[in-house]
DNA sequence: CAATCTTTGTGCACGCGTTCACAAAGACAT
DNA sequence: ATGTCTTTGTGAACGCGTGCACAAAGATTG
């Protein structure tokens, strides 16, 4: 649908790729743990390694952003830090709302990793009128029925849902309408937006199954070579209980 | 295509791309709900709309597990939900633990998501002495000495971890040393596994950061835009104020 | 100042994933 | 049976991301 309407260019204000702006926040958390240990410079092998990527990766990430290291030395930390948290938009304040306070949207309003970096729980909201009033995290939780004004009054551009996933898209069709243009969804649903908002989705399901299907390809592979040598189950293998009864197939050259 | 042979689908446990299993149960939701409303057949478009990608992509995606389509009708949605499932090992039991039961921990044991599909919470284990025994979501929490007894006993190979980032990489040891080989992590550190240990990661901050980063281009963008123009800068957003004009998901042929 | 050493920044090639576009396959109507 | 219509399955082209390998840049040493 659609197709080749308005072309727009996702990542084209500064040509900074998506995957490496994915990889800025694993950067930045590397950096400021060397930066608490008042370390002044890092090499990208060494930050590299802090933050689980390849090196060279690292240095073409951080050639999107300006030549910000210098070559025999490394990077300076305090100033890397600095031009990420900029680019990134961390030197400004987000307010965000949660919306769904169940036994998820509690643990997130909890959760430190929101107030670290720039990003500020404005408010909770709820559709249970009993929850209304109630403080969680120190904050008290509004209705639904406010949600519009709540969005407006905070200046509010990044929503959080965490509501049960029926209730998801009106939900979010209503952050959209009063707003809202960045979207972190914890509902298990798609969720249909217009164009110019961004949703990111935190699925847990989901990524429980993808470690399922590795999971359970380690066991075949593992199953079919001791059966190809004849060994007995090593060690490993304690729970290679095959209730599927099905053996992958997997032609031999 | 492929190997001749009527065998079966030559291309079963091996050669299914990465990106292809991560929408693997993104298809299975889709279908699921079609099969609760006993929805017999499903064409690749209907389908790829309810699921949010490309009609192309889940053809090609589905042409990796085998021809399960009737070329002129659709997909028979029981018989895909049954070879997904089966593709990703849902048709096994998979006991998983949950380590590190603060906010985040329980939550995640009272999600539901966890029970509805082959996966069941076999134990929730944390350090905090005086958490031990005392009931989460119906399961006593155990202690972190018995990690390994709890692994060993209950056959687990999907590990949760929940902890506070400090204590991460040292659960995951742990986990790693009494044969898990799967990990969910969503504390916000790197871990570093050995090979064959497969680890995803979940971290609420690194995906609000990448909204922020969107979010500040996008008002960058519309400051520009406006500055251009000659324009002030009215309510953020307002030009699309269409709150249920959209019918979402299914589209009406 | 010149030589050497370290580390960055990047051109290039490769592989994966996405998308297009269309022939083949089958259902359905006549 | 034959023709038409719908929808799949896939070859091919394209674009993005990754990793190698190396020249350039600057620090450091004698």
């Amino acid at each position: 649908m659609a197709t080749g309407r308005t072309h727009r260019p996702a990542t084209r204000s500064r040509g900074i790729p998506e995957a490496t702006v994915a990889r800025l926040p694993l950067y930045l958390r590397a950096l400021t743990a060397l930066s608490e240990r008042s370390v002044p410079t890092v090499s990208s092998e060494e930050l590299a390694a802090a933050a689980g990527v390849n090196s060279a990766k690292l240095r073409k990430d951080f050639s999107y952003l300006g030549s910000y290291g210098t070559r025999g030395v490394g990077y300076d930390v305090e100033y890397l830090v600095y031009q990420i948290s900029r680019e990134l938009g961390l030197t400004q304040d987000w307010p965000v709302v949660i919306v769904g306070i169940g036994n998820l949207g509690a643990a997130l309003a909890n959760y430190g990793g929101f107030a670290s970096r720039g990003f500020r729980v404005a408010a909770l909201i709820d559709a249970d009128p009993a929850m209304a009033g109630k403080p969680v995290a120190g904050i008290p939780v509004q209705h639904t029925d406010d949600l519009e004004k709540i969005i407006q009054d905070n200046g509010v551009s990044i929503g959080v849902i965490a509501t049960p996933a029926g209730a998801a898209q009106q939900v979010c069709d209503r952050l959209v309408g009063a707003g809202v243009t960045s979207i972190l969804n914890f509902a298990p649903t798609v969720l249909s937006v217009p164009d110019g908002v961004d949703v990111r989705k935190v699925d847990l399901s989901i990524e429980l199954q993808i470690l399922a299907f590795h999971e359970q390809r380690k066991a075949g592979e593992e199953a079919m070579e001791s059966l190809a040598e004849g060994l007995p189950a090593t060690a490993k293998g304690s729970t290679d209980q095959g209730p599927d009864g099905d053996v992958p197939a997997v032609m031999p050259a």
